[in-house]
RNA sequence: GUCCCUAUCGUCUAGAGGCCUAGGACAUCGCCCUUUCACGGCGGUAACACCGGUUCGAAUCCGGUUGGGGACGCCA
């Protein structure tokens, strides 16, 4: 039975590349039948809060990820202690009473010869006694692991193939702090033995800590879970994703009017395919979905091509959930649906337009709130030769059957009885009732805005020809 | 600095030794459609980082160089 987890640390929000994360572990779990588990990485009390965890289980819940869980680290304190207790017993750990300021001085000292910063492991017991170390009194020590001299590690990574660490590289790691609250690399190997993880699949940024991690397990003499990093995800320019990158919390995504199945769609497209295939379901995500055909290397995250795949699904999706969406944009810009056209009806006549839902409610402001051209609009636009065609037209609109073709019908006529092109007419009408030089075809618009309406934005805008 | 990983169009990628004159998608350019803007349709520009090997044959295998990413915390 395959067991995967996706295990955040609370300091946060779910940003893009921990959405991706969950994403590969949810969909190889579901692929092979298994379980998906959530568990929240908490042991950090400086910076985590209660807040990020709700921001983190929202994200989830938007995207549509479905988790056994969750479950916290902070409370399972007990079962770490006792493993500590286990691997002091065994020799496998031992008390460091180094001060923080004696490590920072030793790190830089080898940073300053060019080493690589480790610990050099003076309170191993047998050094402690050979340099005479002797615990202060009074202090809490933290508890160190004892890596391997000597050998080197080896795993077969899921995504990357063989990767071999040489223990030389490794140090003393702590695995308890003073507190009594393990640290990351204890606690994820505690419960993902605990848990039953069958594949550890994470970020390639943690490909450095499994060689450690795996030590671990040796010393606890536990099976081995299969790993798979998968690779980061960069910014547009090539950088790490960061603040400055603009949206890097999944529910941005969400408040700017993207769609979670347009997301995820993309999310599982970086760094992962299938053929070329560009568009598909969750359902097909979770049938096709495998770590052979995860890439290898960090791909950058590309926000017109997220755009593009949202106006797909835009295209595609229920008029009426489009219009329950964009009613709270609309409302932010002071527009009384109440008031105006169905909103379905108005999200139906936009939807292939636009690429986020914030988009469509800009673009359908017009339906809902008079808005006034600008002079430069005007000027540019209002031609005196039309205007007696488009009182003409108003005229006819007053007594028209109020239907999209026979406006469309009116409009015509008056094209030839005053020998007008379409342009000519249709883009100055267009701007008195819409405010601006785009929209639908100007028969759709007209009938959606509504007679009252246009009759009254007609006979306003009417008095700002030229004579 | 040390260690680990990595390298196909601007970007995401297909590609598991001959199917590759390297395919798709986004972006970009041109044309068509058109009632403006879009949508849509058609077409174009555009890549195997470099150097050596292995092989009858290499984008695919091996080595090196260079570039990119990651890690080096009592953060996760």
């Amino acid at each position: 039975m395959i067991r995967t987890r996706f295990a955040p640390s609370p300091t946060g929000y779910l940003h893009i590349g921990g959405a991706r994360t969950a994403l590969f572990c949810w969909a190889f779990a579901k692929q092979r039948g298994g379980t998906f588990i959530l568990r929240v990485e908490d042991t950090d009390r400086e910076r985590s809060t209660e807040q990020s965890t709700q921001a983190i289980l929202d994200g989830m819940r938007w995207l549509g990820l479905d988790y056994e869980g969750p479950y916290f680290q902070m409370q399972r304190l007990e079962r770490y202690k006792t493993a500590a207790a286990t691997l002091l017993a065994q020799g496998h750990a031992y008390h460091c009473y180094a001060t923080r300021e004696e490590i920072d001085l030793l790190r830089e000292a080898q940073r300053a010869r060019g080493d690589k910063p480790r610990y050099d492991g003076r309170w191993r017991p047998e050094n402690a006694q050979r340099l005479g170390l002797k615990p202060p009194a009074g202090m809490q020590p933290v508890i160190r692991f004892r890596n391997p001299d000597a050998g080197e590690v080896t795993f077969d990574d899921l995504v990357k193939g063989p990767i071999t660490v040489a223990n030389a590289e490794l140090d003393d790691l702590v695995i308890m702090r003073a507190d009594g609250i393990p640290t990351y690399n204890f606690g994820v190997v505690i419960d993902d033995i605990d848990m039953n993880i069958t594949h550890v699949v994470r970020g390639d940024d943690h490909v450095n800590n499994t060689p450690r991690q795996i030590n671990i397990y040796r010393a606890l003499d536990a099976n081995l879970p299969l790993f798979a990093h998968l690779p980061m995800i960069l910014g547009a320019d090539g950088e790490r994703l960061s603040k400055r990158h603009g949206a890097v919390s999944v529910m941005q995504y969400h408040e700017e009017g993207y769609l979670p199945e347009a997301l995820n769609n993309y999310l599982a497209r970086l760094g992962w395919s299938h053929g070329d295939a560009e568009k598909f379901t969750m359902q097909q995500l979770v049938e096709w979905f495998d770590l052979a055909h995860v890439s290898r290397s960090p791909a950058r995250f590309d926000p017109e091509k997220l755009g593009w795949l949202n106006q797909q699904y835009l295209k595609e999706a229920d008029d009426l959930r489009l219009a329950a969406l964009m009613a709270p944009f609309l409302e932010r810009d002071g527009c009384a649906i109440a008031g105006g056209p169905p909103p379905e009806r108005v999200a139906a006549l936009l939807k292939e337009r636009v690429n986020t839902i914030e988009e469509l409610a800009d673009a359908a402001v017009y339906f809902y709130r008079r808005i006034e051209p600008t002079a430069a609009m005007r000027g540019q636009h209002y031609a005196a030769e039309v205007k007696a065609a488009l009182v003409a037209f108003r005229t006819k609109l007053e007594t028209v059957e109020w239907r999209r073709e026979a406006i469309g019908a009116a409009l015509k006529t008056v094209l030839a009885d005053h020998q007008l092109k379409m342009p000519k007419f249709a883009m100055p009408l267009r701007v008195m009732v819409t405010g601006g030089p785009q929209s639908p075809s100007i028969d759709a618009t007209l009938e959606l805005v509504g007679r009252d309406e246009v009759l009254e934005r007609m006979a306003r805008e009417l008095s700002a020809f030229s004579e």
